[in-house]
DNA sequence: CAATAGATCATCT
DNA sequence: GATGATCTATTGC
């Protein structure tokens, strides 16, 4: 039994999007599959922020419905939804009950379960690029609808925070495949991990803004 | 390198 | 009935 890290997930979600560059992921892969039981794990490289209220890109704007539900729900839950009938993305949920926002994990670095990952990928796709992506990273893990809900503190999906005193050089930039708000800088990323997603088309050009 | 098409479906209007 | 917090392959410069 671990200690729980409640305090990664606490804060204002632009926070726990920082904070959670540099932490690991933890998935134990689902019964019934290829390696069950096994963990797959890797380091995250890259996240995107969705804001509370005033956010029109994110999927808590217009209020709670069947789909979006876990977004209300208490900080540090998974939120993964199928997105273009063929992927699905990661998000954990931030801020107190009852106020939606979240952060979108865009892509990892494998650390553990690297067969296991390529076997789901296909045997072609480079280490690196193997949790790449959020669809990628969903499919390489077994992440699906079934994991919504799920507490990444405790089960078969865990967030560990990054070990105390390590500096990452995180940058930030505007966020991708959007067309609202694209231009707000809330995708954080590891400038140094060569796991980041590659820059794709939402109009205009990625500037990519050095932070802390 | 950049732009585009197609795959494919739960959710929402 | 339209729409995506995507990805891959393909075409064109």
């Amino acid at each position: 039994m671990k200690k729980p890290h409640n305090e990664l997930f606490a804060g204002p979600t632009i926070d726990v999007a920082r904070r959670l560059i540099g932490a690991t992921l933890n998935r134990r892969l689902p019964k019934g599959e290829p390696g069950a039981g096994q963990i797959v794990s890797g380091r995250i490289v890259e996240t995107e922020a969705y804001l509370p209220l005033v956010d029109p890109a994110c999927h808590a704007y217009r209020g709670p419905t069947k789909r979006t539900a876990t977004l209300f729900g208490r900080p540090g839950t998974a939120y993964v939804y199928l997105i273009y009938g063929m992927y699905y993305c990661l998000n954990v949920t931030t801020e107190p009950p009852g106020i939606g926002a979240a952060v979108l994990i865009r892509a990892l670095e494998p650390l553990r379960g690297i067969e296991e990952m390529r076997r789901r990928r296909g045997p072609h796709v480079p280490t690196a690029a193997l949790l790449s992506g959020p669809g990628n990273l969903c499919r390489a893990m077994s992440i699906d609808r079934r994991c919504d809900g799920a507490d990444f503190r405790n089960g078969n999906l865990i967030i560990e925070p990054c070990v105390a005193g390590v500096r990452v050089a995180t940058q930030s930039g505007r966020r991708i495949g959007l067309n609202v708000a694209a231009d707000w800088p809330l995708r954080f990323v590891d400038a140094h991990s060569p796991s980041i997603s590659p820059f794709r088309r939402s109009r205009g050009r990625s500037a990519q803004v050095a932070a802390k």
